[in-house]
DNA sequence: TGAATGATCACG
DNA sequence: GTGATCATTCAT
């Protein structure tokens, strides 16, 4: 669809100076999820090589908060702080991956103000850069569909359980805003969950091809 | 439609 | 300690 130029973390890093790129700070995540999640459409999630990048275009986004009587059933701070989800009544701005079903990772970016707990897990982007190290983690992989799937996401950048807590304004972690927007969003029912239909808490980025369906 | 595959949590 | 569950993926 659109390529980054970009393919050093040393170009990026110059723009950003030069202020052509914006590191989204922990104020962007401190706020109501559901804002959060839309908001992130169209932003830039790059991960840190030795001396190169891996970077999607995020796409699609769902969003889980609360704790307690009436929150949503489907996140996984509804039941109240376990060891697990105890980031995600932490400070905002911060990694949440964990692992399930034996076999992926899943990432999610903290929210909220500390103390409520909340996160948007980020399901699909687009590949900006690194794509050729990319495309040796999934050599199956059509090349625009590198990083569709929060499980393939992380498998695509190699984001593991290690990158639980790291910060997401570095300095192995960055989103960045280039000035992106996305023409059209939509909304649905979240994905893969039994409890917790009724709130539509799933945004993606209308008719993109990273993006699984309508 | 179901197998793969293991961390996590609610029990006791 | 144990068993059920799980914000998935891919091949059948």
């Amino acid at each position: 669809m659109e390529s980054w130029s970009i393919s050093s973390f040393a170009a990026v890093w110059d723009k950003v100076e030069r202020g052509e790129l914006k590191v989204l700070q922990p104020d962007f995540y401190g706020r109501d999820t559901v804002t959060v999640a839309r908001e992130l459409l169209g932003k830039v999630l790059v991960v840190r090589e030795r001396s190169s990048l891996a970077a999607i275009r995020i796409t699609e986004t769902e969003a889980y908060h609360g704790t307690g009587l009436g929150a949503d059933p489907a996140a996984h701070c509804a039941r109240g702080e376990t060891p697990r989800c105890s980031i995600m009544f932490g400070d905002p701005g911060f990694a949440y991956v964990y692992f399930i079903y034996g076999m992926y990772e899943m990432l999610n970016f903290v929210t909220e103000r500390k103390g409520y707990p909340g996160a948007v897990l980020i399901r699909a982007g687009e590949p900006l850069a690194g794509i050729e190290v990319m495309k040796r983690r999934r050599p199956r992989a059509k090349p625009g569909r590198l990083a569709s799937g929060p499980g393939v996401l992380c498998r695509a950048l190699d984001i593991r359980l290690s990158h639980k807590g790291q910060a997401l304004w570095g300095p192995k972690l960055y989103v960045i805003d280039d000035g992106y927007e996305p023409e059209s969003i939509h909304v649905s029912k979240r994905v893969g969950i039994k409890v917790g239909q009724d709130r539509p808490w799933r945004f993606f980025i209308a008719g993109h091809p990273s993006v699984s369906q309508a």
